[in-house]
DNA sequence: GGTCTGACTAAAT
DNA sequence: GATTTAGCCAGAC
């Protein structure tokens, strides 16, 4: 039928977790690709909103700007606990960036194309 | 109901 | 080449 909305949030923020649970162990992505990769329209922008709403499961520390720059950071418990997550699954950080970022950078829309 | 801000990105200056 | 402006959509005031 035609209702589309339900108690249930907008589909766009599943679909968000839903990539960032699929990244793999080491790997980054952006903010920008995921957008790309749902390609509706969507913006940056909503896709760090959505983190925003990110239940426990959900990666976020994986997900940094285009540069690489752990701007989400501030966000979490702690401004040191995104740098020390990455750390630990083996990406280097330094300055609050992904150190070699392009090298970790891991894009929805050529990994799960 | 209008305005501002926000976990961004790209183009223009 | 670095800084600024504009575009994006949604939530909070």
């Amino acid at each position: 039928m035609a209702s589309k909305k339900k108690g249930k949030e907008s589909d766009f923020y599943t679909d968000v977790y839903s990539v960032v649970k699929l990244i793999p162990r080491g790997r980054v992505t952006s903010y920008g690709a995921i957008a790309q990769y749902l390609g509706s329209g969507l913006s940056a922008r909503m896709v760090g909103w959505a983190m925003h709403g990110a239940p426990t499961g959900v990666p976020a520390h994986r997900v940094v700007n285009r540069i690489g720059m752990l701007t989400g950071k501030i966000h979490f418990s702690t401004p040191t606990q995104m740098q020390q997550l990455l750390e630990k699954e083996g990406i280097e950080v330094k300055n609050d960036k992904v150190v070699k970022f392009n090298q970790h950078f891991w894009d929805p829309t050529q990994e799960l194309l």
